[in-house]
DNA sequence: TATAAACTGTTTACTAGATTAACAATATGG
DNA sequence: CCATATTGTTAATCTAGTAAACAGTTTATA
């Protein structure tokens, strides 16, 4: 706090102090910290646990058992044709089936096998830790407020 | 607010009201809330206009005249392999120039010409209304609190 | 001073994530 | 019935990014 030299003014100095532009946008800060926090969370779950999309379509499957790869995608926010090879690896992996509705020859709705629940379990406490861990200099009232805050720019969509 | 039945019981209703574990990890929120600021900012910008990335450089470059390459991908998170294109496409529009440094033949400082100074004042001026029109439901305090907070996700980087 | 180590910009190959456009099969609404 | 829409899928394409190698150059060290 010793110097009032606060102006952005060039000099040759190695060490530049200034806050520069970029910090003062919503959307620089909101990419440096989501690709930290996707980073720590692709390191939490190791070599052959669950990409971020992967995690959550299985998230969503456990939770809403007989969802459509339509509805699936609706919730995820991307395109359907971009599910298939996500379902296909979870399928593959045995942590779902995909079932024919009686009604509606056209859909296939997903079912979570026993072993996709419990798979969902664990990848959700390793996933819960893992944010736990990675943020544990915001407390529980500033977590909060975060996701307040996140929520409303989700309710921004254009 | 009326029913009290706030279970995440399973049910057979098509209109599945409860709140979904995803919606409790703040990667997940981050995420989607990064993809909607994103999509606007391309929007903003138009179809010739910056990529967020492009923009990035393009902003540090001005700001920090004679920054090298490595300099720049350190600042920016990304490796200096990647920045070539960037540094490229800048240059090919004549909005930066590589120069060489006396006393060191490795690096190429890069000094922003005066359309590219130009280039980048309009340019951030179209991000800061962007962002301003976009989250319009959040006031200046929660965007200082959003700042900051995203700020402590930054910090902990590991 | 000789030599090893490190750094710079670059190219190439690769990966992940995502989109668009088309398609056949099926369902729905005048 | 017929036009329109929806579902899951494939194929082609795009963007953003990494990793590994490289030649040229600089720095550190023995």
């Amino acid at each position: 706090m010793a110097s009032l030299r606060k102006t952005n003014r060039q000099t040759e100095d190695e060490t530049l102090v200034e806050t520069p532009d970029l910090e003062e946008f919503i959307g620089y800060n909101l990419k440096r910290a989501y690709v930290i926090v996707q980073a720590d969370f692709r390191r939490a779950l190791g070599e052959d646990g669950f990409a971020p999309r992967v995690f959550s379509a299985l998230s969503l499957v456990v939770q809403y058992p007989n969802v459509t790869q339509s509805g699936l995608a609706r919730m995820l926010g991307i395109e359907r044709s971009g599910l298939v090879a996500i379902v296909d690896e979870l399928e593959g992996r045995g942590l779902l089936k995909r079932t024919n509705v009686p009604g509606d020859r056209r859909v296939q709705a997903l079912v979570p096998t026993n072993a996709g629940a419990k798979a969902y379990a664990d990848a959700r406490a390793a996933v819960r830790s893992h944010e736990e861990r990675l943020l544990s200099n915001l407390n529980d009232d500033e977590k909060a407020t975060l996701m307040s805050l996140l929520a409303k720019i989700r309710a921004s969509e254009v």
